[in-house]
DNA sequence: GCACACAGATCTGTATACAGTTTTGTATAT
DNA sequence: ATATACAAAACTGTATACAGATCTGTGTGC
């Protein structure tokens, strides 16, 4: 049988960085791992090499790899990077997409983020990234699209966090903008509502992140799976 | 000895693919390259598959790695992400860098920038590259500046042919502006000039690539390496 | 002349072994 | 008690071997 070994061991370790079941700043036992995995180091290295590429580990010739931990600086490097990246996807959405595009992004993803009760943070973010990666695939660039994808794997656990201390979603009513900018076709109102709910975002993952972000490595991972409860009325 | 072997091998490889000496769409040979390199085929696959994460090389299980195409779109595409992050970049670095920075950025990489009879089409590639990244620095968004380098890597050799049929170098001016720009902090003005310069060039690139990209993908290798004759005055 | 099948060769995918380095633990001296 | 030196254990880095898949080229049948 076989089937592809590499991507799956990929998509394994890459999974277990992003929600940070690895440790940033731990150094990765390739033996351990290989056998958790069960299969052996060369195909594992393979992976690994692939994340150090991606920047999700780091490696350090003649001591091996290490989940890379994630400094308040390049948290915030990251959101403005989104920040960049997303609002010119939606000016490009504005020019490019069609309408038929924008109603299923409407009736699909937009739809399905409303209402976040009962889900669990996890779910909830996931569906918050599913929207906002929607607006990029509008964009019809694909080489954007991968980039944000990208992004978004790393600072993903910082989402899961930010989200789960603040409980409250408060993204419905600045999507509802966002949505009728786009199908407004008004590119630069859709970039400043979009790029005004990032700020916001990343004001709040600045807030978590100055609350510690050492603290932050250790908790988590029970809090993203409780239930968001209620929701703010808009 | 020893020495951070795959390091070396990612180089040297990544040069071959940038420079298009492996053809995109050829499948590698592991055995050959790894004699050529004079190394095992276990650091090569490793170093590989770091390519792979940066989309410069194809992975296709069973059958190995593939020197990756470069499409019409793609080139499209990865221009376009370039113009969106170059002129965020302007913009930041208006905002954040010194009066200094500014003066070290005219002094040297504007300077070396201006004049460029008498060097390979290469090296003015190199030096025009230079200038852009060390504005892209100068945002202080390290994470924007390693995105950049990403997509200036895959799209080199294009540059490198696209400069080679126009013969003349006609960014001259435009850096002037930029520069112009950049000291007085006027964002709009800067992302604007800078902006409108990319996009001047991905029309060269795109008349380049309807001119028939398979055919690009034959010549040039020499091209880079002939002297630049004449500036046009501006 | 063309399509298909089969066998040989080639190449990939992974496990394993081993050399060399780094880390860890212990014992000794100050 | 602390620092240092040394030895043992653990781990990384790479080569190699082998199994299995893929490709290539030839020959046969239609």
């Amino acid at each position: 049988m076989a089937g592809p070994r590499v991507d799956d061991i990929y998509d394994q370790v890459k999974a277990m960085a992003v929600s940070f079941r690895l440790r940033p700043g731990d150094r990765l036992n390739e033996v351990a791992l290989s056998k958790d995995l069960g299969v052996s180091r060369t195909p594992l290295r393979e992976a690994l090499n692939r994340l150090v590429a991606e920047r999700l580990f780091d490696f350090r010739p003649g001591q091996g790899f290490f989940c890379r931990p994630l400094d308040a600086q390049s948290v915030f490097d990251l959101f403005e990077l989104r920040q960049i990246i997303e609002t010119a996807a939606a000016r490009a959405a504005c020019a490019k997409a069609s309408d038929e595009d924008f109603q299923t992004l409407r009736n699909e993803l937009y739809a399905k983020g409303i209402d976040i009760t009962g889900l669990t943070i996890e779910e909830a973010v996931t569906r918050d990234e599913a929207f906002h990666l929607a607006i990029a695939k509008l964009s019809g660039n694909m080489e954007l699209l991968q980039t944000l994808t990208r992004i978004n794997e790393r600072i993903r656990y910082i989402r899961w966090i930010s989200m789960s201390l603040d409980r409250v979603q408060r993204s419905k009513g600045e999507h509802k903008q966002v949505m009728q900018a786009l199908m407004d076709r008004d590119a630069d109102e859709a970039a400043r509502v979009l790029g005004a709910h990032i700020t916001k975002r990343m004001d709040q993952v600045q807030d978590a992140v100055r609350h510690g972000i050492s603290s932050i490595y250790m908790e988590g991972s029970e809090d993203i799976s409780t239930r968001i409860i209620e929701e703010v009325q808009e």
